[in-house]
DNA sequence: GCACTCACG
DNA sequence: ACGTACGTGAGTGCC
């Protein structure tokens, strides 16, 4: 029978697991200061692969030292490189304790890499009876695949894998392992530091090894080479590339001192590794061995077992007891809180805990006045869905304290998993499961029938929160974020959830009219389409779609995806002037979308009950602070184009005689750019009150005060404006505006010449991330950064556009949150009909009586504009009328 | 469930 | 040499 082999690249797996963890690098840590992300990320790797393993077999193959025979042919291989952060070093020697107490053996070789090792040892197990599996983070170990051997390259993180078999490297590189080294030959390799054919990087070496075979045919046929640069490169590098492709090779004959006999896979060694994880802290490895944890119970109860009191009628007076801090949670099961079932609720502390899966008993007086009470403070977990699940049952929630979600998102942004369980596992309390295991998902969605289930998981949810606590109320303080929270992030959520049960009035009619005439006029394109094509298709396939195009009529392709043709619509509008279908098609596509998105999907989520649209606006979701909104999204009604806007028409006010007001920030990015940076020629602008995007026009284009600013100049420096914003990259503007990449060079040089201050930012911002490992806003929001120091251009390059881009987009959400909540306050105190109902980024909309409207347009844009002091000034616009398309 | 396209700030 | 603008949500097609 075929046996199992499963061989491990050690150093290159840890080194994955250490930088996939290290964000959180400094919540991996044992009782002795000990750091354990790689340690941590490679027993993932080593639970998830030896599932779908299930080896006779197994080794983990360590490099042994600096010098190899690969140093012997190259001095400079791998030189240069950063040397191993101390963090992970250190990690190394309890990494092989790790391995033996798995049952693995660990090897390592003077003079050999890892790699060579695992290469001998495939070559040696194929000519047994074995299939091997190799696991690295490394992709030339492809090299090694062959139907016997297939080598698992992890991704992302460490569990992810992708299993390269010889198939798999034809489709994703069109070569076989075999031409891998070739591909490394000619190309080189950064991180080792050998160096390849000048200017050959991975695309040109597929290309020429799709022709040659190899580099050694390669050369015998480079007469045959049309003269090029590429040609010359390839003569003049011809011993390089030799080299190169030597150093690419494993070596599969390595003096290996151990034989296949001496690998035998043991399985977990029981009493070491519980000893292990205890000494890690790894609580959540022990959980999945059923270890009991005596000395961490108390703050972590894993599968601890729960007493709880099931509330009637009868006994209800027990929660009259409360006096200090209690959980509560009430259950509903479907994300869309305005609409779901109830299952049921728990409310209690230390360890008294009282359920029912009667939410009636919540309008009792006895439970009414815990709730409301504002001297008994209350701790949840998404404080938003429990005051507006509460509100349909009629009773109030007030004085929350301790929002678990909602503390999680601003320590990390990344935790911003709606199911408690999950949240409670990023903070090391591993005994809630996740909702989708108790209540299933889609058709399955279930409250469990028997009392026992579904009560010990509202109970444990209780306890958790209630456990929780204080430990992230001292995180937020260290990370300087309890004012964040408790000025702005808490009271925002009340202020939110009025916005969300107020909802916003909708004309029914007047969409459904809306969509009967676009129905008309779509069904009037599609023939005319039909008939340009000379078929009918289904336009919406951007499959058929791209045949009939660039197929059938034979139109120049000028971008592809991934999967085929492109046909977004910078592809279509160069295509205009070539064939009148694609004009139409254009046009097809505008109407569709407001059907489908804006009539059809509007019209859906209507409250029969009162006519309005209620959406969700999520407050724990994105990365810089910003709110999004779901069901339905109402922050990306249109407005660009005449015909879609019109949609805004349908957005009324809910009594008569009363109109939708707005205002908005005018350019707050880059007045927040302005402040953060302290540039003064930028700070100049905007104290003048000048048209910024002229003005920087003015200055990137050298003008003088006096000369005139066409459109086009306007645009370019409206570009500028924006790149600077999102973190500016030659390449981006040039696509954006239509112009060389050089060009757009040469336009932010300029612009860092006349804004040296945005420039020494924008240095120093990123600096401060690769050190720190995340950025802050205003407020103190922080966003890390793992990708910061990464070795793939690509991913460092993004976050480094982030690193600039989220304090300026995050400093500005955080400036209308603090508005908003001035506004609710400024509302209620002068005693207004007026109603906030949406926000929209940089812009809030309300509905008043007409005669309320004087009183708002003073009183909106001096909240607004006074929401923080900045070194330049805020300015607010505002209008209203009787639709919110009339809001102009 | 992913890819593509397109709506907004 | 690399291959990009920042942040979102929703509908449709296709596997």
């Amino acid at each position: 029978m075929t046996k199992q082999l499963l061989l491990i690249d050690g150093n290159s797996v840890a080194f994955r697991a250490f930088f996939a963890l290290h964000s959180q690098l400094d919540k991996f840590t044992n009782q002795n200061g000990l750091h354990t992300t790689a340690i941590y990320g490679f027993n993932l790797m080593l639970d998830h692969i030896l599932k779908i393993v299930k080896p006779d077999a197994a080794l983990v193959a360590f490099d042994a030292g600096k010098t190899t025979f690969r140093t012997a042919m190259f001095a400079d291989y791998k030189s240069g490189r950063a040397k191993t952060p101390p963090e992970l070093s250190e990690q190394m020697p309890y990494l092989k304790q790790l391995v033996a107490a798995r049952g693995i053996k660990s090897y390592e070789l003077a003079n050999y890499e890892a790699d060579d090792i695992i290469g001998t040892l495939a070559q040696q197990a194929s000519q047994s009876d074995y299939k091997t599996t190799i696991v690295t983070g490394d992709r030339d170990l492809t090299q090694l695949a062959t139907e016997q051997v297939t080598v698992s390259v992890t991704h992302k993180g460490v569990t992810e894998v992708e299993h390269y078999t010889p198939a798999h490297v034809l489709e994703k590189f069109g070569l076989t392992p075999a031409q891998i080294v070739d591909m490394k030959g000619l190309m080189g390799d950064t991180s080792d530091n050998y160096p390849g054919v000048t200017k050959v990087g991975e695309k040109t070496a597929i290309k020429l090894l799709k022709e040659y075979d190899s580099i050694e045919n390669l050369y015998d046929h480079i007469d045959d080479l049309k003269q090029s640069k590429m040609k010359d490169h390839l003569i003049e590098d011809h011993d390089l590339a030799m080299m190169s492709k030597k150093l690419a090779r494993i070596n599969q004959s390595a003096p290996l001192e151990v034989e296949l006999s001496e690998l035998t896979y043991l399985g977990d060694q029981t009493d070491e590794l519980i000893k292990f994880y205890q000494q890690m802290n790894f609580r959540s490895f022990l959980t999945k061995m059923n270890v009991e944890q005596t000395e961490l119970s108390l703050e972590a109860p894993v599968d601890k077992p729960i007493d709880y009191t099931v509330l009637t009628a009868a006994n209800l007076d027990l929660v009259k007891q409360f006096d200090q801090p209690v959980s509560f949670y009430l259950e509903m099961p479907a994300a869309n809180y305005h609409v779901s079932d109830f299952a049921g609720f728990v409310i209690g502390n230390n360890d008294q805990w009282f359920v029912s899966r009667d939410v009636d008993l919540l309008k009792q007086p006895a439970l009414a006045q815990v709730l409301a009470s504002t001297k008994i403070s209350k701790n949840v977990f998404n404080a938003k869905a429990m005051i507006v699940g509460l509100h349909r049952l009629g009773v109030q929630l007030q004085n929350v304290n301790f929002d678990l979600l909602l503390v999680s998102y601003l320590l990390n942004t990344n935790d911003n998993s709606d199911d408690l369980g999950l949240v409670a596992r990023e903070h090391g309390y591993e005994d809630v499961q996740e909702d989708e295991i108790v209540y299933g998902k889609g058709a399955k969605l279930a409250i469990p029938a028997d009392d026992s289930v579904l009560f010990t998981h509202l109970a444990k949810k209780a306890r958790t929160i209630d456990l929780l606590s204080s430990q992230l109320f001292d995180e937020l303080d260290q990370n300087e974020q309890t004012p964040l929270y408790t000025d702005i992030e808490l009271p925002l959520t009340n202020v939110l959830a009025q916005m969300e049960i107020m909802g916003i009035k909708v004309d029914v009619d007047r969409l459904s009219a809306m969509g009967s005439k676009l129905v008309e006029r779509l069904s009037e394109i599609e023939q005319t389409i039909y008939q340009e094509a000379g078929q009918e298709f289904n336009i919406n396939s951007t499959k058929q779609l791209g045949e009939i195009l660039f197929e059938q009529m034979k139109l120049p392709v000028i971008k592809k995806t991934k999967t085929g043709y492109s046909t977004a619509v910078d592809v279509l509008e160069k295509l205009r002037d070539q064939a009148p279908i694609v004009d139409n098609i254009l046009q097809y596509r505008q109407i569709a979308k407001l059907q489908s998105t804006y009539i059809e999907g509007l019209l859906k989520v209507v409250h029969s009950s009162d006519q309005k649209i209620h959406t969700r606006y999520l407050q724990t979701l994105t990365q810089t602070g910003r709110l999004s909104s779901v069901d339905p999204n109402l922050q990306n009604i249109p407005i660009r184009l005449e015909e879609g806007r019109k949609i805004r028409q349908a957005f009324v006010p809910s009594h008569p005689d009363w109109e939708i007001f707005s205002s908005d920030y005018s350019q707050i990015e880059l007045r927040v750019l302005a402040h953060i940076t302290g540039d003064k020629n930028l700070q100049e602008a905007f104290l003048e009150d000048q048209d910024i995007h002229a003005s920087t026009a003015r200055r990137i284009f050298k003008l003088g005060p006096n000369d005139e600013i066409d459109r086009n100049l306007r645009r370019q420096a409206k570009a500028v404006n924006f790149g600077i914003v999102y973190g500016i990259s030659d390449y981006g503007l040039s696509q954006n505006i239509g112009i060389t990449r050089k060009q757009a060079k040469a336009f932010i040089d300029t612009y860092f010449e006349e804004y040296p201050g945005v420039k020494k930012y924008i240095d120093t911002v990123v600096k401060q991330a690769k050190k720190m490992g995340y950025v802050e806003t205003l407020t103190h929001r922080r966003r890390y950064l793992p990708d910061i120091n990464t070795k793939n251009f690509n991913q460092r390059s993004f976050a480094e556009r982030t690193a600039m881009n989220t304090p300026i987009q995050g400093s500005a959400a955080d400036i209308i949150k603090i508005a908003m909540i001035g506004m609710q306050t400024a509302l209620k105190q002068q005693n207004l009909q007026a109603k906030m109902l949406l926000q929209i980024h940089d812009e809030l909309v309300f509905e008043a009586p007409k005669e309320e409207i004087p009183v708002l347009e003073k009183l909106v844009p001096s909240v607004m504009d006074s929401a923080v002091k900045l070194d330049v000034p805020l300015k607010v616009e505002s209008a209203h009328g009787a639709t919110w398309y009339d809001a102009k």
